[in-house]
DNA sequence: TATGAATGAGCCTTCATTCAT
DNA sequence: AATGAATGAAGGCTCATTCAT
């Protein structure tokens, strides 16, 4: 067992200690001294390991977005399996299940979506790398629900307001205690919003369906 | 007339020039200094007209958020003669115009995003001043389209479908251009996303309120 | 009196501390604190007033530059009434006596030479400003003492002859109380060395002169 | 042949390295990482070397005026077989070629240069174990052109007319591309300064001795 | 013999703020 | 009502060095 182990290795400890900071104060408003105080490491270590402060940064959010990826990877795998509507509630639970788990590190969704509303450099990486992916799935899902098929733009606004419904929740969380008094965001919570979403837009869907393959106008 | 009635006053290009900066850099990136450059005010001029950086901020935050409470402010005026589907898409335009109007300064949308993602003591105060209020107005709407009525939470999950997907484009307005390409924002783009929120919320609605009705499923 | 008095101001202050301190420890060894401190300012203060470090180096260039120009002026306005000779001597005397003043602070000289030994950005400025005139000057008054006239190349040498003899005291000056041990460098010995070298020089010249314009080869 | 043999072992490599490096930024700015990586070698093996980052550049400037010293050792092994005026010559020319050589690495002199305009600890080596010898062996050629007689104080300036003009050429080097526009400093070059600075000197000796031997003026 | 990781001290610069005017 | 000068604290980063291997 050398030190580089991924485990707990200086540098894993300063990913962790930055993420929690960043997800804080900000990125200029987290002193890398602070970082590396709290990951018990030196200030140079920060500079070592990661070139500069920035270079930090990127590396804490890559480690914050393949944190939910393979969830993503499940579902692509099952898809064969499932039918659209299955996958609908999954791809609807792995991004809300898979930002507020309770088990994940409460920085990962809060910096995620304060990198979204103030993009910097850095968002180039995660869009590719992806966060792209996660929409055309989502595209490919919506458009085989909508049927009679739809063109381009309508795919992309019944995406849109499925996505938005979802992460209403990742990006308002620092708010909802205050919004919504009393809701707990546990495990159960959490399938109640997912069940309510996917019921949700179903419902929406269908009854476009039934409308446009109405006869009349 | 004083020079404090001014519209273009040092405290009124303070605002202005905070408010780009602010966007642009978040709170802690924006030095005072390159505020006061960009109102061509001294230095000190921000804390002698606000007191500190903190508090130009707030002044700022507050400066954006009133902006579009007027449209709400009409909006429950005219409460008694629109029927309930006519408010909600005046809601729903509300929120998305008054967010997106191009004839609105750009950095008062991002700011208040930032803010959101990242809330500190001065979201507290828009809170109370404005957001509470349009939520509570949203639930009304909500409420009276649930028909049979629904429990609180109930009313608070589709008052959340329906913010979430129209806060959607608000907050996902820095990425929008690489998410959608091709997608205009202009007043014409604006009023399709509308309509489309509108039409699938209320389809979803209908839906619901038709299986709830039914004797049995 | 205003505080931008050039006598003891801040500014003033930091250009003789880091004079200095640069002249005893480099450009690089010369930590900005020192300064400051022995200029009893802030730290600050040398970005305001100066911009950076560099620049505060810069500005310390000229200062001591500027300190000799004066003897170079005032020779150069005496050149009609002074025969060739004498306009030799006056030379040789501004360069050594205005370098090596006993009443100038000493770190004038030496950073002129540390910058000479090691030329970085600034000494453009120092050359086109003050040492290339010197220079020419330098090579008109011994192009007049060589006697049949000489070419280009010629007057280069015998001037860096004339040049060199002097400058080589200003520049070993650091290592003369080793190389010379009992060789007292006040207003006495200067004249000694500025005599010498004028008669060491002139003799060279008529020899040369001589051997010239003598009929065989 | 062990490794410390080699030529190019890491030790030497890293001497070349901070030769260059110390020339080009001075000892404070040139940092040891850069020396070691341009020597291919880890940062730990200058400590492990050199013991610590000045006493490498102690061995540094060993190396450079060591690399000067055989042209003096053969002068003095020839002194018996030269005449006096060739001793003058020679000296002059190993000082001058010795110094600019093409074939010698071009920080060897500059460094030198910048430790005599700086000295520091390390000047006290390189004094007592090769400059005072050379300005001996100078004093000792002058002091037998020098006929009537010359005391101690006359032979001095004497030998530093000689020597400032040579290392006038040394210490400009920076600077001579701008200030002699169109030298060429080639082997050519060196032997036009050389024969110039001989005869120029040998000249103004000449002319003293007849103007002191003249009965009188 | 030689190294990659890590360190504490120090670097220059910039920060928001204050003060005398 | 407003400003130019100045400040102490803190900023991110780099330094030469050390240590376990």
């Amino acid at each position: 067992m050398t030190s580089s182990d991924s485990e707990n290795s200086t540098r894993q400890r300063l990913l962790d200690a930055a993420g929690e900071c960043f997800a804080q104060h900000g990125f200029h408003g987290a002193p890398v001294r602070e970082i590396s105080q709290r990951a018990d490491a030196n200030v140079a270590a920060i500079n070592y390991h990661f070139g500069d402060k920035y270079k930090l940064y990127e590396s804490v959010l890559l480690e914050a977005i393949n944190y939910a990826e393979d969830r993503f990877s499940a579902l692509r795998q099952q898809a064969d399996t499932l039918d659209v509507a299955q996958r609908l509630h999954g791809f609807i639970s792995s991004l809300l299940i898979g930002g507020l788990d309770p088990a994940r590190p409460e920085w990962h969704c809060k910096l995620l979506c304060m990198e979204m509303a103030d993009p910097g450099p850095a968002l180039e990486t995660l869009f590719t790398k992806s966060l792209s992916g996660r929409f055309g799935m989502l595209r490919q899902i919506v458009s085989e629900l909508l049927d009679p098929p739809a063109d381009d733009t309508e795919i992309t606004l019944h995406a849109c307001s499925v996505l938005g419904q979802t992460l209403f929740y990742l990006r308002s969380r620092q708010m909802l205690p205050k919004m919504l008094p009393g809701f707990k965001l546990d495990m159960n919570g959490l399938e109640t919003l997912t069940a309510h979403i996917a019921r949700f837009s179903l419902a929406a869907i269908e009854e476009r369906n039934r409308r446009i393959s109405r006869p009349d106008g």
